[in-house]
RNA sequence: GCCCGGGUGGCGGAACCGGUAGACGCGGGGGACUUAAAAUCCUCUGCCAGCCAGGCGUGUGGGUUCGAGUCCCACCCCGGGCACCA
């Protein structure tokens, strides 16, 4: 018998297919209903590896079904391809970004055809073809005229290996998101768009997203951190009022000192006043010095300042002291606070370290708080005490009733606070979407006009980084200078690029229509999004994910699309591990696609993965077997072969109730139920399960179940392993594609089950199982249940207190002292 | 510390609404075919008990129920997120 080879029998039908034109999205008369199946575009860092296998092997099973289902299906692919990290590795080698990056491209490119993947090539772009960027930069315009991208001097993050600002959401634990370096402030002007702007709406919209994991939605909340409290008026000597934010003013009357964040204006005019001019400078460096890993460390000093002045609390009008210290953020609400060490942790710390005094305010339900001898922070609820006229009020009260009073007097308002910041995009790098703005000395910002994009990236030679934090584009100066088109006089082009996830934010509208001559064709975006199943990797949950939703949100107030989530169903596929841990060239654990293609063949490597667990699970490498997937695909060539003999032609109606085919109908209701959870181990265990009935009838069975057995055990596969299939499925007589057949349907009544196990127990323990039919009554069920030999010896000399009766699967004799 | 997940054989994992725990596969044992190997096929495989009968078993301890992997309470462990955010 001919034996199963992979690799011949794939590269034919994948050069087929292709030839075909098969997976091209239907224009706008096609009939059928869309489903547009986006996977989380590709990082052309190297070759593909085993992560993106698994991601897309996920999505191309959600688009083949969907086209089998009778959908027209929209299902593109392209590059993710500027960046920090292709430059990274450009520069490791020596070569331009861009020729690293393009062939990086070709090679992924050839890696996701032998895999056999479904995507429209035609629509196939990358976000640093100037036609692509083009329109990010048209983007940026729109958000700029809305005041929605902004520049402005702040404390930012700064990577001193990569010698570039990062966003907030790129710094992980102190340490920059891509090399790992502690990351240090910098007080810099840089770009950024207005995300705080969305907060309200980024975190109560996502109560919309059903189709979301809760983890993934509330790392989102999390990130957003919405906090409510008040804003309180506090007199500071020498300065005036100023206001600070607070979630506890049930705590006022328990404020004994203030502080402010070091880089607070107010703080420097303080400690000038007091003649510390020298000092705080020293102090200033010294908390800028500081990495974030290093400000984050457990047991540390907070840093502290006596700037030597008073604060009156509005509460009580009483005086305390005002410090400095990098404890509190410039950042987050006002900059300055009031310190209540009784009742937060962080004021605790410092009362101690300062010999500052501890006022408690708010008595623990037990009672029993002691200033004098308390070890932490209570910052918990309880009753007021030392609160003057509120004293004996919960904690609640004591918040609502506080804050109206001062609101009385204008020293108070409710207010509410978000973690998130402003997302910073601007980059001193080369391999980026230059920002389409021109400095004028005289008109200041000036928008580069929609006519004149994109502003091409230039072309230069020393494209490596500078360290001053200069971006290497201020080299080119030619490029540089231009005129300023408002006024005529001398400007200058903006020198920074921006963030690869504002190129990454606005990708899967433009696949609605990639080639337009606008960002995309408001019909088509309205034709295909939102996006029916978006597949792709957790690490983008706060990143690329939330970014996109802000982006949504932002072109729905601009009247371009009218939704305002992008991706309402959302998968989480797991990652890739091999023995426990994350495949890296460090630990020498690598595997990569194509050897696995070459050993196995891709029909192999794609069931392997999603036979190996759930999708959302972790897939280690190293404990799951290629071998068993390969043997069972073996077994299905072996048997289509031996069985073509006595198979009648194609369309030849099978008839009946057998076995066979009554198996055959069953797997297809379980499978198709699996397809629509995306529990596809269950149904590749399903298949396999069918496949040994149908190989033990292979010479029994009627030729016409035997054919219809086949068939529907192709069609069912036919998504996961989408090659074998198109062979089988030919050389069972068929001309057309499998995947352009339509996804089997099963007869109600062959898939009901003839005959179901009835578990007798007696006091729970299962005793007898008798085969019976699935309509059997409960005084029947329970005859045949006493009747059992096995039954009636444990019934004996006992007496049967209840018998409870669930046919037709269940009955269970309940009996004294049992 | 707070918030999400999750703990089931030697391993990956099944188990609808509370109703046969361990589907399917890997690995392992035994056997067939073969001069031999590969490939293939058959068979056994949670633990204890020689077979039967039986007992014990889903992180731990309690509870609800005729019946709990599944529900409730308390705890332990693992993974992930957030965290000097006032």
């Amino acid at each position: 018998m001919e034996r199963y080879d992979p690799q011949e029998l794939e590269l034919k039908w994948q050069a087929w297919w292709e030839e075909r034109g098969m997976y091209r999205a239907g224009g706008p008369d096609d009939p059928r209903p869309k489903f547009y199946a986006l996977d989380m575009f590709p990082y052309p860092s190297g070759d593909l590896h085993m992560g993106h296998a698994e991601a897309f092997t996920i999505g191309d099973v959600i688009a083949r079904y969907r086209w089998m289902r009778g959908y027209n299906v929209l299902h593109p692919i392209g590059w993710d391809a500027f960046g920090l990290p292709a430059e990274n590795a450009a520069i490791q080698r020596g070569l331009h970004p861009r020729e690293w990056t393009y062939a990086n491209i070709a090679k992924q490119r050839e890696t996701l055809r032998r895999l056999g993947y479904s995507f429209d090539w035609s629509r196939a772009f990358n976000t640093c073809d100037p036609e692509y960027y083009r329109w990010t930069q048209w983007l940026f315009l729109r958000f700029h005229e809305r005041g929605l991208a902004y520049r402005k001097a702040a404390p930012v993050n700064w990577c001193p290996s990569c010698k570039t600002v990062l966003a907030n959401e790129q710094v992980i634990q102190g340490r920059c998101e891509r090399c790992d370096t502690p990351v240090t402030k910098r007080e810099l002007t840089q770009w950024f768009l207005k995300i705080t702007e969305y907060a309200e709406r980024l975190l109560a919209d996502l109560d919309l997203l059903e189709g979301w994991s809760e983890k993934v939605k509330t790392m989102q909340r999390n990130w957003i951190g919405r906090s409510e409290g008040a804003d309180v008026v506090f007199e500071v000597e020498g300065v005036g009022p100023v206001t600070i934010y607070t979630t506890r003013p049930d705590t006022l009357f328990g404020a004994t000192f203030f502080v402010f964040a070091p880089e607070h204006p107010a703080a420097s005019a303080l400690a000038t006043r007091a003649g510390l001019e020298r000092e705080f400078r020293a102090f200033l460096e010294e908390v800028r010095a500081e990495t974030e890993v290093e400000r984050l460390a457990v047991a540390r000093k907070k840093k502290a300042f006596d700037l030597r002045a008073r604060a009156i609390n509005p509460v009580n009008g009483e005086a305390i002291p005002v410090f400095a210290s990098d404890y509190v953020l410039m950042e987050y609400g006002t900059g300055a606070i009031m310190a209540v060490p009784a009742h937060d942790q962080r004021d605790f710390e410092f009362a101690r370290e300062n010999g500052l005094p501890i006022r408690v305010v708010v008595m623990p339900p037990g009672g029993g708080l002691d200033a004098s001898t308390m070890t932490q922070a209570y910052e918990g609820e309880g009753t007021l005490v030392n609160s003057g006229p509120y004293d004996g009020l919960p904690s609640h009260e004591g918040k609502a009733a506080i804050v109206r009073d001062l609101q009385a007097r204008g020293l108070a308002s409710p207010a509410v606070r978000y973690r998130l910041r402003d997302w910073l995009i601007s980059r001193q790098r080369y391999w980026g979407c230059p920002i389409p703005i021109m400095h004028c000395p005289r008109c200041g910002e000036v928008r580069v006009p929609d006519t004149e994009l994109p502003v091409v990236l230039p072309e230069i030679k020393e494209y490596l980084p500078t360290p001053e934090g200069e971006s290497p584009l201020a080299r080119a100066e030619e490029w540089v200078r231009v005129a300023c088109p408002s006024c005529g006089g001398e400007a200058r082009r903006d020198t920074d690029t921006m963030d690869t996830f504002v190129d990454s934010s606005w990708y899967f509208f433009r696949y609605c229509s990639p080639r337009e001559e606008r960002p995309f064709d408001p019909a088509e975006v309205a034709r295909w999004m939102p996006v029916d199943q978006y597949t792709g990797g957790i690490e983008h949950a706060i990143l690329h994910l939330l970014y996109s939703r802000f982006f949504t949100k932002a072109l729905y107030d601009m009247g371009l699309v009218p939704f305002t989530e992008p991706f309402p169903n959302l998968l989480n596929q797991g990652m890739v591990l091999y023995g426990g841990a994350a495949m890296s060239k460090s630990r020498g654990n690598i595997v990569e696609p194509r050897e696995v293609i070459e050993k196995y063949g891709a029909d192999t490597l794609r069931v392997t993965m999603l036979f190996a667990g759930p999708v959302e699970a972790d897939v280690d490498w190293a404990a799951v077997s290629p071998e068993g997937v390969k043997r069972w695909l073996g077994r299905l060539w072996r048997t289509c072969l031996q069985a073509l003999p006595r198979l009648p032609a194609p369309g030849t109606p099978p008839r009946g109730g057998s076995s066979l085919r009554r198996a055959v109908h069953r797997t297809v209701k379980e499978v198709t139920e699996d397809y629509e959870t995306f529990s596809y181990n269950t149904a590749v265990a399903k298949l396999m399960s069918l496949l040994g009935v149908i190989q033990k009838e292979v010479t029994s069975a009627e030729p016409a179940d035997l054919r219809e057995a086949l068939e529907f055990l192709i069609l069912m596969l036919a998504p996961m392993a989408p090659h074998i299939t198109e062979e089988l499925w030919h050389r069972l007589g068929h001309e057309g594609s499998v995947h352009e057949a339509s996804w089997p349907a099963f007869d109600p009544e062959l898939a009901r089950e003839e005959e179901v196990t009835l578990v007798v127990q007696v006091d729970g323990k299962v005793r007898e199982r008798i085969r019976v039919a699935p309509t059997i009554t409960a005084e029947e069920a329970e005859r045949l249940a006493l009747a059992s030999p096995r039954v009636a010896q444990r019934l004996q000399g006992v007496r049967i207190v209840r018998v409870v009766c669930r046919p037709p699967g269940l009955v269970n004799i309940v009996t004294e002292g049992g």
